[in-house]
DNA sequence: TCTGATAGAAACCAATCGGTCTCTTTTTGT
DNA sequence: ACAAAAAGAGACCGATTGGTTTCTATCAGA
């Protein structure tokens, strides 16, 4: 690999890093700088601008937890298990595991919706979107098996999980205390048995 | 009332519109300038720096949502109604009612977690422990005159309620679409009554 | 090893930020 | 109506923002 294409990727692995923690708009160049240890000059040959920058680091990010998620499951996992294998990645997220800072898709959401002309935005959008729809599948799938009955929206379900975790867990930030997470877990997993033939 | 006066709490009143949509830090002097028709001069006179401007403006945004629940309830109201009441705010301020840009609290404790060094934050934690509260206590009152089942701790109810309705809010948010919040209120509500005796 | 291509440093830029200061206008109490 | 006090306009400030440009140093293929 070429010096400069080894250089671009530790660019954007130390910027993820830093934005998913003080957010997209509140880094700065020079907070990147100080973190890579290049100069302005240095990071603008590999990227036309911050957006560019912006939305590299952010699907680092997220491929970044994805794999953690992935690597927790096996192709044998049952649809519960793995929807508490999600609900764990969740918690490890409260210990900045894998990345610190929280649920990179959340955090890229909220900040985005104040932000105008953000390109980020569209991307947040569409990775929650998928989010959403891996979990839907994971209901559907219980759901065809038989694993849960079946009145229930296996979207909405998904949407009343991720809804609940992510909020749990922005409480867990806001107190740096994770009790706030664990319970949302907790509760969640209740509310799962009650859904479960 | 002093005409200055009278300035100031307008200058409060606009600055907490635009703090709620647009986040604190994201909103600049000329957007308050903008709203308000004053000059720098003009909103300095009233304020010694932005943040105190911030605090200030935060406190009227919870208070305005704070009052549009106190005018849904009565005295009269049992537990259940109330829990139900608190759910329709969310609904409302997924279509900026009684304020654009969703839930105050919430808005400024996932900005300021980001922000090192804000003044906000302490009040942001201390507002949402209130809320936290709040709910509390009508789950526990709720429990006292056995209206839900007392093998649940309150608290952990209350954190559980309110994580998924912020989380649902963000999505809501994010999607620019109400469908979010509304299926997390759906499946609350549905969850609520598996409490009740 | 040499040379062209790549990578990076550093000075520079305009725009904007929060904040201050001075001077003028308006309001207010008498 | 007048004078003192309050309110506001607007120029100004230093710091910082994202971004550009030029020039040097290093890397990599022949």
């Amino acid at each position: 690999m070429r010096k400069g294409e080894k250089t671009r990727q530790r660019i954007i692995e130390k910027s993820a890093q830093i934005f998913n923690e003080k957010g997209y708009y509140q880094t700065s160049l020079s907070d990147i700088m100080n973190e890579t240890g290049l100069k302005k000059g240095g990071i603008y040959r590999h990227f036309k601008d911050k957006n560019e920058l912006m939305i590299e680091a952010f699907y680092f990010a997220v491929k970044k937890v994805r794999n953690f998620y992935l690597e927790k499951t096996t192709l044998e996992s049952d649809e519960l298990t793995l929807l508490k294998t999600f609900f764990e990645v969740f918690k490890n997220l409260a210990n900045d595991i894998p990345i610190a800072g929280g649920c990179p898709i959340f955090n890229a959401s909220i900040e985005m919706d104040c932000q105008q002309d953000s390109d980020i935005l569209p991307h947040a959008q569409k990775t929650m979107l998928r989010l959403i729809e891996m979990i839907t599948e994971i209901i559907e799938s219980g759901r065809i098996k038989g694993t849960f009955h079946s009145e229930i929206s296996a979207k909405e379900q998904a949407i009343f999980f991720i809804s609940s975790l992510e909020g749990g867990l922005a409480l867990t930030k806001l107190y740096k205390d994770s009790k706030y997470l664990l319970t949302v877990c907790e509760n969640l997993e209740k509310y799962l048995q009650t859904l479960v033939n």
